[in-house]
DNA sequence: CCAAGTGTTCACGACGCCGTGAACAAGTGG
DNA sequence: CCACTTGTTCACGGCGTCGTGAACACTTGG
């Protein structure tokens, strides 16, 4: 946990907003670390994202209080992810946020959550026939059955989530999240 | 990705059955590495779940092809978390697995992923008042709301799931998921 | 035309974590 | 009673990763 954070160098002389914004990107930064990725690109698409307008690696290094080359890596591997994007073609483009961020999430859980749970449903399968024709007394077919149907319910969960696509325009996704909260509700009661 | 597995060491002249379930124990044990718990704990579990009767350490120790000690310590971990209890009193009691694991995950999305949530909504929630007040024009607040209302949208699927409980008994735990996956159907249609 | 600034690459140092083996405590069986 | 097994603790080695700073390519402004 003692990773760098906004409040290390001399970050702290900033006017009262940006602290309030670095607060914002390291605290995004932490949850996704979480998720598997660094901490800097939260941190990095964060502070792109709640700028107005588009900003050069170097502000953002500076803001940040990181390298210029923690920064170059982060912003290419965003940019490959379709997390940010240069405004303008010449080579010192400033960089703007894209906040409909859902295709990147919903391409993260198809390579990576769908094959760790494909991988293990094939594993318990095997396990399953294995046991029930050999007769290996020594394993309990019944418990591998039940996780092979966690398996299953945890594919059709991903499934949903990746074919749902949240809008693009601020206004509809607004609405959408609201009826996304109360779906919820609903599901909540229904169980 | 190199972490030890169970093909490591003399495993390989093991029964077919034991071998299936290794494979099930690594998949399982990668999976759960994601989710920011060491896959050993995964491994371990596993074994004891598809396993019909209690088991010792230095078994699991032996069939995992792990040392002692790394088993030892997974397994005052997990019996912590209640996933794992000692069947009798004795000290070289063996060990079977708690298949009511929901109870863990609940805890754990409460302790871990509501924090990061929660720190992130009291950030932006700061970030925008302060942004709204003082004018600060180079940050957009309309950015910040949407931000806002993800993180609303993450702690009430968080707390839903962390309120539901599954069910204890294995058949009405076989209905309840198979009713959890056509509820994801429908919810998945009305969005 | 050159000087300052920007972005990219790479080798390096530092840090943290994982698993091991050895030493020790506690039971067990002959 | 003693040898053997089991479980626990701890210092250590190995490994991967993260961020840095220096060197380099490229652009821009005076």
């Amino acid at each position: 946990m003692s990773k760098a954070t906004a409040e290390d160098g001399p970050i702290r002389g900033l006017d009262p907003a940006t602290r309030r914004v670095l607060a914002v990107c390291d605290a995004v930064g932490a949850f996704i670390e979480y998720w598997g990725f660094k901490a800097i690109y939260g941190r990095v698409w964060t502070l792109l994202a709640l700028r107005a307008e588009p900003v050069a690696q170097s502000e953002v290094a500076n803001t940040l209080g990181v390298s210029r080359s923690l920064v170059s890596g982060a912003m290419a591997e965003l940019g490959r992810l379709g997390l940010v994007r240069a405004v303008g073609d010449h080579r010192n483009a400033p960089y703007e946020a894209v906040m409909d961020f859902w295709p990147t999430i919903a391409d993260v859980l198809r390579g990576r959550e769908w094959m760790l749970l494909e991988r293990a449903r094939l594993a318990l399968e095997a396990a399953i026939d294995e046991v029930e024709r050999g007769g290996a007394v020594a394993y309990d077919a019944g418990r591998m059955k039940v996780l092979l149907a966690f398996t299953e319910l945890g594919q059709t969960l991903l499934r949903a989530l990746m074919t749902t696509r949240a809008p693009r325009t601020p206004e509809r996704l607004g609405a959408w999240i609201k009826k996304g909260v109360s779906v919820v509700h609903r599901v909540r009661k229904a169980l």
